[in-house]
DNA sequence: GTGAAAGCGCTAACAG
DNA sequence: CTGTTAGCGCTTTCAC
């Protein structure tokens, strides 16, 4: 392996002078640059990451730590994750992947310093992590919404405006009966809060208008599913509008309406909550309050980044929900 | 941040002391070694990871390439970066997460020293990124078969295999019309190796017992589930067995098999080839040939560190199948 | 516009 | 069983 000194000596210029070439912290000539630049052709040269970091207190990396549950959601993580490391490259940044059983792994990289910042999916309202996290020098941002952000920065969709948006959607188009099938119960009662957001949204929109509405919720699998779907049948015979928030049940709730003799959306309108790709595989497009997993990745490591340039200080942003209307919602017969 | 003087100084040892009672790569007197943890406890001491990784040339962490496409089954992925990230640790290695479209991102992470291995997913037979891999000095391991695997150590399920035990199955339960909906094409064409095994040792098994049998491919969408069974049942009428290796089309496979009138068992019996969450997770329990994504992940991890620590040379490793009886085989009536 | 040299914090000879 | 010290390869003052 080549090491900048090897650089220094091809090229007849010093050691500082290659790094400021890379660094671009110093004016370097023309002619100098050019000598440098054959150098690091001819050698193959790369810089050693590890002397680097101890050197500069940077490292190029950030922490991803995600739920790698199999159960909830996979392809939404999955979003996620491409969304922080597309993102990531941009800013020339690599992305380790923790864990959130690996329980010391923030500790770990951040004190360790293997990192230049920290970002954290799948947030609970009282995060035993976030004491840990307030303790590192790096930044750290939360994809979701505890119940104290302070001294972090937050990134999540505002999913308290996304029960209202669909709400509102179905009561514009005349129906009064509105049901809910949202989140497992396991999610609700980790008091993720994004399940709980929704709801109060969903709630408070159909008191205030004035609309009958009921809320189940729906194990991620098959005869979860069919389930939820009775109880809202049972409960409510004259429901005519139907929220879906749930990407894995989703498709075992469409069926589950057919085989009840529900047409969609002749007998109910149904909007889902999920990412784009997930309402257009159905068996037809959904309406659906589109969840930007991606976009949220990418906000995330923006936040970071900018604490780390020290641009930003910590804040909160909750991302505004953009409803698509496709096939699947209608006026009420 | 304290550092391994400080730790030194308040235990009132050398710093060679301190480092050898972290590595055991000497003996410590029970009484140093009290001293020396008390004061990394006191100071609240973490090694800095880039200067170890600079003195030692190991940096406890292992690249992990993964196609982060999300058209492919998103959630069988998602189960070998666990599997990794779970075996890594018990090594005491983190996992750094480059994306298949980051072109010189194993070249960056280990000409730079980032990591001490690779591991790449989703490896095709002329896998452009073999040669890079090869001129590297940390040893890499491949989860999927190239054409020529000299020099790395590789490890996938035996698709053959696996599409010959599918077949036999069958074939044992008295079918002799079989068919196979298989991968989307573009796997096909792009040449992931064990999209085309399958289909050999299905071929070549159902060849050898006499049996009449169709291929098919299908993309990962619901109509393309419904477009793959309307060619089956175009094409062998009298079809009564039926290989799925999609683990997204299933369900809709599944339904469309339904809405055509077709039961299963009793009209056509169904093997599926996927994960056993996934064969479970249906409307009725699949009998399937395991996709041990978590399996094959963590021993991807232990041939890296074999190969790590000198203990093993690079070498293949095909996992033997195991299919698993459930409800949707049966004899054909 | 360029160079010399002092660290960054750790590991692993070498020395006892 | 323990200590001393020379690097590991880079960044960044300080000096010209």
């Amino acid at each position: 392996m080549a090491t900048i000194d090897d650089v220094a000596r091809v090229a007849g210029v010093s050691v500082s002078t290659v790094s400021y070439t890379f660094s671009g912290k110093r004016p370097i000539s023309a002619a100098t640059r050019a000598r440098v630049e054959r150098a690091v052709r001819d050698l193959d040269y790369r810089p050693h990451a590890g002397a680097r970091a101890l050197a500069s207190q940077r490292t190029q990396v950030l922490a991803l730590m995600a739920p790698l549950r199999v159960d909830v959601n996979v392809s939404v993580i999955m979003q996620f994750v491409t969304g922080v490391v597309t993102r990531a490259q941009a800013f020339k940044h690599d992305v380790l992947l923790l864990t959130q059983d690996d329980h010391d792994g923030i500790e770990r990289v951040a004190a360790g310093s293997m990192v230049d910042a920290v970002i954290m999916m799948d947030v609970e309202a009282e995060d035993p992590r976030l004491p840990i996290l307030r303790r590192q020098r790096q930044p750290a941002v939360l994809i979701g919404l505890p119940r104290d952000p302070t001294g972090l920065s937050c990134v999540d969709l505002d999913f308290e405006a996304v029960g209202r948006t669909a709400v509102d959607h179905l009561a514009g188009l005349g129906h009064r009966q509105i049901a809910l099938i949202g989140s497992p119960r396991a999610v609700l009662s980790r008091r993720t809060t994004y399940a709980a957001r929704l709801v109060r949204g969903f709630t408070q929109e159909a008191a205030r208008l004035g609309l009958e509405a009921v809320f189940e919720t729906c194990e991620s699998s098959h005869s979860g599913a069919i389930d939820a779907v009775d109880q809202v049948l049972t409960s409510m015979p004259g429901v005519t509008g139907l929220i879906v928030h749930n990407e894995v049940a989703l498709p075992a709730v469409l069926e589950a309406l057919r085989s009840r003799g529900k047409d969609v959306p002749g007998d109910i309108s149904v909007v889902a909550v999920c990412p784009e790709d997930v309402a257009l595989g159905q068996s037809e497009p959904l309406t659906a309050v589109d969840l930007p997993a991606h976009t949220i990745g990418a906000v995330a490591v923006d936040m970071a980044i900018g604490r780390l340039t020290g641009e930003q200080p910590a804040e909160t942003r909750l991302l505004a929900p953009v409803l698509t209307t496709r096939t699947s919602t209608a006026p009420p017969r």
